[in-house]
DNA sequence: GTTGTTTTGTACTGGGCGTTTCAAAATGAG
DNA sequence: CTCATTTTGAAACGCCCAGTACAAAACAAC
């Protein structure tokens, strides 16, 4: 009955949240967005209604997306404490890459340091950059943070009935730390760019479990 | 020999602290700029080189006054874990402020969030929105980091020669982590709205100590 | 008061922003 | 093929951005 669309709108929506990911919500422009999807304006803005609308989408994808993956994780049968392991780990190995061990920037000498190479979290980008002043975004941001407090309590408790954790803590404050810690490892990866650092960080983390 | 300036240049790097750590760098305009300080475009521009100096001068500014808090409360005399807690604290009434205990938004009903009231961290808002573009502001973020980590390392040291931390930990592991807790804080600040999310997960990590 | 220097206000620059407009192109239905 | 409908590309919109030019204003030195 009409001219039939040309592109994926799940591919779009894919290619934006890397553009997102990559410069932030400000800093990504329409003609970033265009060059990024392969998609003229016109087909964008018939598509979307706006920048921002395909920031929610782009943003939502990737929640989806993380949230799986983490699901998956938490769900599995490892015992809990190596699940909270391979999971700091993953955050880790995202910022630095799977590379040899050495291959962080050297250390050591003063005003040498180089910017992260990472584009670390959308959702911690997110989080800083846009939430305090968009109250839509702020709710998807909750409602993707309560989801992942689920998961992980969850794998928390069973972790209690295995006697992997002490049953006298609460659950729920452990989640909520897990969470916390997740987000302290990928904002101190932007700033210290030693793998090593990270490693430690996490391994005192676990001891609080 | 010439005509005096009519401003204090400290208080207009304030000022322009202030806007940028309410509104982020990219999100400052110069127009900005003018309102917060008071100035006109021209006394701005004979007096700093460019918006990106001006920043860069407001988050050093920012990092002094920081830096100087931690360090006070970690050379005190308070027991290390108080040291740490109290720190802990000042974070969560920063993003909360120090009203009352109920003061936080109402919690439970899906898609009534709002978004975060504070403004955050001007460390951790850089650390995520420009550090990985811009070399320079990096070394100054990694310069602070450095400075943090050895006045909180030191206070770590010394709880425990004074027995209040086990001596088989290591102090540098440590600092890394309380570093990356904070950071956590108030990534989280930004997203759950609940004062107590915020003090169980602080008590939480403080198990670890 | 005159001169020399600096600051200040105003207007402006060129450019990029998010968004809209519109006609040409493309296609399925009859 | 014709027609109705939709997508697409290109150009343009008004607006705001960081930064500049410049002359008038304000002072210190003499």
């Amino acid at each position: 009955m009409a001219r039939p669309r040309k592109f994926d709108e799940e591919r779009a929506v894919d290619a934006a949240m890397e553009a997102f990911w990559t410069a932030g919500y400000e800093a990504t422009s329409t003609q970033d967005l265009c060059e990024a999807t392969g998609l003229g304006r016109s087909s964008i803005y018939n598509t979307f209604k706006s920048k921002h609308d395909l920031f929610e989408r782009a943003l939502a994808r990737y929640m989806e997306y993380k949230s799986a993956e983490l699901t998956e994780l938490m769900e599995s049968d490892l015992p809990v404490r190596q699940k909270i392991r391979t999971q700091f780990q993953r955050v880790i190995d995202e910022e630095f890459g799977r590379g040899p061990e050495g291959s962080e920037g050297r250390e050591g000498v003063a005003g040498t340091e180089g910017a992260a190479s990472g584009r670390g979290c959308l959702v911690v980008n997110t989080a800083v950059e846009v939430a305090a002043r968009d109250h839509g975004i702020a709710g998807d941001l909750t409602r993707d943070y309560r989801l992942r407090l689920a998961v992980i309590r969850a794998a928390i408790e069973s972790g209690q009935r295995d006697g992997d954790i002490a049953r006298d803590k609460d659950p729920t404050a452990l989640a909520h730390f897990v969470i916390a810690t997740i987000a302290g490892l990928k904002v101190s990866a932007r700033v210290t760019r030693q793998r090593s650092v990270l490693e430690m960080t996490a391994d005192a983390a676990l001891a609080a479990l």
